[in-house]
DNA sequence: GAATGGCTCCACCAATTGGTGTATGGATCA
DNA sequence: TGATCCATACACCAATTGGTGGAGCCATTC
């Protein structure tokens, strides 16, 4: 297995050393450069330095550890951030992860877990600690929210028009109802939620009910 | 480092040796037994069996994953379990999730992935892949507004038999499917939903699958 | 024992829904 | 210039749903 190479970008000396000594203990772990500053770590990137993995302080002197995740994941997307951090910083975390940080792990990890959870995000994985899941929860669903109607055609092929019914049926609206509110037949209310139910593959108001709130459709 | 100690669960044989060829190429797991059944697993644990990590498929014959890992959390809540799925498996994730799955992964992780993904979770991970993720974390939004809200109310004081038919109800059965199910008639099951309806305070389907959704009424 | 509440069932009704056709005008596209 | 898609609309139909009333049985409770 290739090495993971690994940047550290934390302001307190001992606490640096002391992540590069740890993370030195794992043969697939190479720390490629270790910063004290968020300024000092863009400077490197422009210059072309690369790492697969960047353990990122939030706490850092001048730019924050949330400000140089953005601009890390802008600029280098490919390269994973693994947030540092003390435990209560609920709020900072969330902001750390909607700027695109890949996780984040707190300082008093163990060592070997800490490197379990270095690699295991380039594996695929997303360290979360428990504590904090439900809060991030939540703000991952307002970015859905935010990305997801934005989007030109949609997910089902759904046309304007369908969209439009669709969201008054699951505000629930009957077709007559829609009829008045849109203007037309209500004939035509029901032809087009029968194009939606076929475009969503369901046969019913119970179905597309969960369709619609479990995939967030409105 | 202490090995880890894995179960499997899985219905298939092939599937099911094939994981455990390919988890025993990792040193630091040892796959301690393997079930073809939810059963087979409760009575070992029964027996003073134990693991530190389960991993369990979804669809399994007799007791499905999700079930059995609400028995293990309730009995061996030490035991982490990792669900086994394929994709678009979203709602039963989200289930198993619920009922104390420590995590999940889809059946075509790459082999070191799979075997990482087993150590973060002890390591106080959470794999989660980033296609659900977003939906997982809706449900734990709803799960806050039950715990916080909905409290020595009972949930509506509905009664065991309209809980049980609230649940068919939401999963999309008509009335007359319903009556079938319970062995009675679908004029008591309509006496019943609409007794559901009014301690809900709703009036349609619609609202009612919004209503149980969205509280998390399942 | 009477009252209450839960579960069962019946009849009857209006409204809504799910599904099938067909058809017309407009826009768009090959 | 056809072909296709969209939105509109109508007719007709079977099934389901929402709502009302009443009623019997059983267990628990007062």
């Amino acid at each position: 297995m290739k090495q993971l190479s690994v940047y550290i970008v934390e302001d307190v000396k001992e606490v640096r050393e002391g992540l590069r000594y740890l993370l030195s203990l794992d043969g697939e772990i190479n720390v490629t450069a270790a910063f004290s500053s968020a300024e000092d770590l863009i400077s490197d990137l422009s210059g072309g330095g690369r790492a697969d993995v960047i353990l990122m302080d939030i706490g850092l002197p001048g730019m924050d550890g949330i400000d140089a995740t953005k601009i890390v994941k802008e600029n280098y997307p490919e390269i994973s951030v693994l947030i540092l951090t003390i435990f209560g910083e609920h709020e900072k975390i969330i902001r750390a992860v909607k700027a695109g940080a890949s996780g984040y792990v707190l300082k008093n990890t163990k060592p070997t877990q800490l490197s379990d959870q270095i690699k295991s995000i380039k594996a695929g994985g997303t360290p979360i600690s428990p504590e904090a899941a439900s809060k991030l929860f939540d703000e991952f669903k307002k970015d859905e929210k935010i990305t997801l109607p934005g989007d030109e055609a949609g997910i089902y092929n759904l046309t304007a028009r369908e969209k439009e019914i669709l969201k008054s049926i699951a505000n629930g609206y009957t077709y007559k109802e829609i009829a008045d509110i849109f203007k037309i037949s209500s004939a035509t209310v029901k032809k087009h939620i029968l194009h939606i139910y076929r475009k969503l593959d369901v046969s019913s108001k119970v179905e597309f009910m969960k369709k619609v709130i479990n995939e967030n459709l409105l």
